[in-house]
DNA sequence: TCGCCCTATATAAGG
DNA sequence: TATAGGGCGA
């Protein structure tokens, strides 16, 4: 039982040093080297621990946990201890498993944010307006929330569309704001000044329904916490240590959330260690806040601060490209990547190629002369800014029959078909659970349309019931035509016998029974499309999945906290994904494509955010490099086509950040117009000027020049660099007029038929009629 | 109520 | 270019 007071063998207290002499050291601190080994022993009072890339953080982790553990300052329920991912934390306790030996349970209150504060929310749901059975919603059924709300107010979906609100919320729910606490400003943005109010009706919807979306599962923790100050106490007690990953990406609630728990003491005696790493915060755009990790030691006052900064994974050369890079950030802590070994390793390579396919086939090539040198796909990934990006890569490696997965993505539970099996999951366990209802009301089409659905859903607004019992009071009523009747007497009926099985029968035999006997399985049957095979393989696998669970109720708690299928690894294969989803990974053998002004560093991220958009984008850039053990290999597309038309790019600003020695500029040979760089990596590196030039082959001064060119509308100074490219001049009149001649890089000579703001339409002589954009024209 | 066609839109993504 | 969602006609 967790939290049952016990006696606990406390050590003496000593100096850290002679706590463990060098000769009767456990087992588990063998290995470690003198700052891991600190942050591990280290263990009263608050401590950050500024863990750059690939200096063991997980390990400082998990050891302190074993080290606690072992030394009995806390049971294993004592500990409190938090990652962001399921899979840091499926990580985590395996790890410790290993550790420690089987001899210890698993920890209760090791897992993400939101399991723990689902978890928490459960034993006090009444508290907070709810029960303890409350379900869970994911953002589909948000959104099908609101628009009902939308409806209901007489809001404009086209006007104000949920998805937007849906955002808007999420951001308040991550600053930790009620309702009541949505600024005027923030409200105003949203159906003109509706925003909070719609906020209170949202929740109060929610309370109605016995649901909680995520962001609820911390705020109304930290509600809870703020007004049952005796609940918190008994968190205070029963929490002894605090540990915190991946510090950099908490947002506000989260914030909030740990320090309510850590104020059971002095704010310098709080046993609360966190682990981050400044320079890898990327999640800014999702409300994490660097400053959290920042202003740690003005939190914590007399915190220690550990820095790791030995790195064990990446080369000589590679540590070096990463520091280059990311020195040019100037909001940081300020930390060092080196590593013991003389060994620089590989040179990091550039190339540049005319287009996104040239890119695809230069990397199918490279990483067969990898394979045929006895490297593992395995130990390849392609990390792209853009998931756009992935498409051709994807349709080089299917000609080249190179086996490859796709990481991220859609996941699983979140298919369709997955949402729909577990929508009638959900009715059976939980018969008030109305959006899950709706759902599958007329999954498979059952002739329950739209003026159906909303006659139960005024009968139950106005008898204030859930939908499913309304649908039962108007079974007995005339209200509803007798097709929609009987079919809906038979649905109900249905879901009766479901219930009633749910006792005597395991529940994925339910589960598959009722996919079977509702006609769900048979309706993807009958589908002809391609992915209807699919997806009925992805039911079995579900169904079989659900074997793994006591309870139907565990099962779907489970599905709707943990939302990641184990990536099989089985098979050998290159991985391509987002940087943003490589955090954590690492591979001996990293491509990086499409480094490009304005897909890396994005665009929309430094309109949208100024410096400390580019500042994140930079970290992206950091990440990425620090992936790679041996090698990294990054590239430059001239063209690449974006939603439909082409567009020229120019070199992203970041390869200018890299040390001209650590790097070598690769010359294929093949691109258009002697793009290629002539003569290797060149001269000079100059970090006083981040903006000048550090490869002076003639190919890369073109480059540099073109772009100066197509800046030469508006004045071009170093900061202007920064920002030059929002600076949009076609939007009130065009520096082109209709039926000029023009030349395009990719298109030839053409003339002007149409013009939309910046975007073109030119009749090309060779190439017919195409959109492009302005600034990728130049006057014939 | 269903289904097709047209049009609007387009980062990154955890729980 | 690809897709998703809405509108409208049968």
């Amino acid at each position: 039982m967790p939290g049952v007071p016990h006696p606990i063998d406390r050590p003496s207290s000593g100096p850290i040093t002679s706590q463990f002499g060098r000769s009767q050291a456990p087992d588990y601190l063998k290995g470690l080297n003198e700052e891991q080994r600190e942050a591990v022993l280290t263990i009263d009072g608050p401590l950050l621990v500024l863990a750059g890339a690939g200096t063991g953080k997980t390990r400082v982790l998990t050891t302190r946990i074993a080290h606690i553990l072992t030394t009995k300052r806390a049971w294993p329920s004592e500990i409190l201890s938090v990652t962001f991912t399921n899979k840091a934390a499926r990580e985590m306790k395996e790890r410790i498993g290993h550790l420690v030996g089987s001899g210890v349970e698993g920890m209760p209150w090791l897992g993400t944010f939101h399991s723990i504060g689902a978890r928490i929310l459960r034993r006090h749901a009444e508290l907070v307006g709810l029960r303890s059975d409350f379900t869970i919603l994911d953002t589909d059924d948000q959104i099908r929330l609101i628009k009902q709300l939308l409806d209901a107010e007489n809001i404009d979906e086209k006007r104000w569309p949920a998805r937007q609100f849906a955002g808007m919320m999420d951001t308040w729910k991550n600053r930790g704001l009620l309702p009541r606490d949505v600024s005027p400003a923030d409200s105003g943005s949203y159906a003109n000044g509706r925003g909070a109010k719609l906020y209170g009706d949202y929740q109060a919807r929610l309370k109605v329904l016995n649901a909680a979306d995520f962001g609820d599962l911390l705020l109304e923790n930290i509600r809870l916490f703020r007004e049952y100050p005796d609940v918190l106490a008994d968190y205070h007690r029963r929490f002894k240590y605090m540990l915190v990953d991946e510090y950099q990406d908490s947002n506000v609630a989260q914030y909030l959330w740990l320090r309510l728990l850590a104020q059971g003491k002095p704010a310098s005696e709080a046993n609360i260690c966190v682990v981050g790493d400044d320079d890898q915060s990327i999640y800014g755009w999702r409300g994490a806040e660097v400053d959290n990790i920042l202003r740690f030691e003005k939190d914590f006052p007399g915190a220690r601060v550990i820095k790791l900064e030995r790195n064990y994974r990446s080369t000589g050369n590679i540590l070096k490209a990463a520091s280059s890079v990311i020195a040019f950030n100037e909001d940081r802590l300020g930390k060092t990547l080196h590593n013991d070994t003389v060994e620089k390793g590989e040179l990091l390579s550039v190339t540049s190629l005319w287009d996104s396919e040239e890119e695809a086939r230069t990397v199918g090539d490279e990483i067969e002369n990898y394979q045929r040198q006895g490297e593992p796909l395995n130990s390849m990934a392609i990390l792209v800014r853009a998931s756009h990006q992935m498409r051709s890569f994807e349709e080089r490696f299917i000609t080249l029959g190179l086996n490859y997965r796709v990481i991220g993505g859609p996941r699983f539970y979140e298919r369709k078909e997955i949402r729909d099996a577990i929508a009638y999951l959900r009715v059976v366990s939980n018969p008030s659970d109305g959006l899950s209802f709706e759902r599958i009301v007329n999954v498979p089409k059952r002739g329950l349309g739209d003026s159906t659905v909303q006659i139960l859903y005024n009968a139950s607004r106005s008898a204030n019931v859930s939908l499913l019992a309304a649908t039962r009071m108007l079974l007995e009523t005339e209200e509803l035509k007798p097709k929609q009747r009987t079919t809906l007497r038979e649905l109900v009926a249905q879901f009766d016998h479901w219930s009633a099985r749910l006792q005597s029968l395991p529940h994925w035999e339910l589960a598959q029974q009722i996919l079977d006997e509702s006609g769900y399985t048979a309706m993807w049957q009958a589908d002809k499309s391609p992915d209807a095979p699919g997806r009925l393989e992805n039911l079995k696998e579900l169904v079989r999945s659900m074997e793994d669970f006591e309870t139907l109720g565990g099962f779907l708690e489970h599905i709707s906290l943990v939302m990641d299928r184990d990536t099989a690894e089985a098979e050998d294969a290159v991985s391509i994904m987002t940087l943003h989803s490589a955090k954590g990974l690492e591979f001996d053998t990293v491509f990086l494509p499409g480094w490009e002004e304005g897909l890396f560093p994005s665009q929309r991220t430094m309109d949208e955010s100024g410096r400390a958009g580019l500042e994140e984008e930079r970290r992206l850039a950091y990440v990425g490099i620090t992936r790679a053990r041996k090698r990294a290999r990054l590239s430059v597309a001239q063209n690449r086509r974006i939603n439909g038309l082409w567009q020229s790019a120019i070199p992203s600003r970041f390869l200018d950040e890299l040390p001209a020695d650590a790097v070598e500029v690769k010359d294929t040979g093949s691109s258009y117009g002697g793009y290629g760089y002539g003569g290797g990596a060149s001269s000079r590196f100059n970090k006083a000027d981040p903006f000048e030039s550090v490869y002076e082959t003639p190919g890369w001064q073109r480059a540099r020049n073109q772009q100066a060119n197509r800046k030469s509308a508006g004045p071009l100074t170093i900061e202007g660099d920064l920002v030059a490219r929002s600076v949009d001049l076609g939007n009130d009149r065009s520096a082109f007029g209709l039926g000029e001649r023009v030349f395009h890089l990719k298109f030839g000579y053409g003339a002007i038929i149409d013009i939309e703001g910046n975007k073109l339409s030119i009749e090309f002589e060779k190439a017919g009629r195409k959109k492009v954009l302005e600034s990728f024209i130049k006057k014939a």
